[in-house]
DNA sequence: ACATACCTGACTAAAATGGTCAAGTTTAGA
DNA sequence: TCTAAACTTGACCATTTTAGTCAGGTATGT
């Protein structure tokens, strides 16, 4: 299972984003120094987000990053699975004829790995990019 | 945050066990043979499973290890923190001052993985190893 | 006494993580 | 048109974690 930081960075900066993109594109630039996060890694983690169509890019100068959605139709899940965070707990594959560890059949533990990625899924797709501004009306920085 | 094989194994051994300890004590060797586990990796994950007063154990010839509690009072929560398998979805640290990320505030996803991380672990609390027993009535092995 | 089984600690290959670095291309605005 | 801001791409890397292995023990029932 993984759930790292590089998920945590993609969610801190689309939540800048989605408060600061109102008028101009916002550049990664002004994510990196609000947040705190390196701009090189940013850079990495927004190419990912620009391939799922999470955000949209304009180049050049005043150029920067804008949401492609409204940030209530942007659920946690789609920004996690846009990085990589992969939530899958379950080591055995589930179309593997062997069943797990190399065994006939499934072993003791499969069906509760499947039940709480199912729980952890039903977490991040009831959370939206808007649920999270709503947390943080209070100015920061 | 972590969830690996180290649990999964724990978790697999012990309701192996659950199964198997009815009249004596079950040997590693017997647990790693069924369930497709190292031995000595086997062997870590009891140690700390026995630090933390899962399982007792009997030395010599005959020996192995038995639970030492009923197995539905032995919830996964117990396992896993027993095997280090920790489940922290934050880097921030709660106590530190600087607040997230060396800033001043908390980092707007800070709530966001503290909510998560309560989510998981009532799942875990919830579920005991008797539960897991109950969907494994079948033979297998 | 000896085989079985627990016990302990050191070690390690491979993968993941959390980045950095370098070399671009594009475009707004002076 | 020039230039600086900002996106784009891909290679690279140090550190940490994972998932074990290995080598030696020690305890004990028969």
């Amino acid at each position: 299972m993984k759930l790292t930081s590089r998920g945590r960075y993609a969610v801190m900066a689309l939540v800048d984003l989605a408060r600061f993109d109102t008028i101009n594109p916002v550049s990664l630039r002004d994510i990196s120094l609000r947040q705190g996060i390196s701009l090189d890694y940013l850079e990495q983690i927004f190419s990912k987000l620009k391939k799922n169509q999470i955000v949209k890019s304009t180049r050049g100068t005043q150029g920067g990053y804008v949401l492609s959605k409204k940030p209530n139709e942007i659920k946690l899940t789609n920004i996690l699975n846009a990085v990589d965070e992969t939530v899958k707990t379950v080591q055995c594959k589930k179309e593997s004829k062997k069943g797990c560890n190399g065994k006939a059949t499934k072993c003791v533990t499969h069906n509760l790995w499947d039940e709480l990625e199912n729980h952890i899924n039903t977490f991040f797709d009831k959370k939206s990019l808007q649920d999270l501004l709503k947390n943080n009306t209070e100015r920061f920085n």
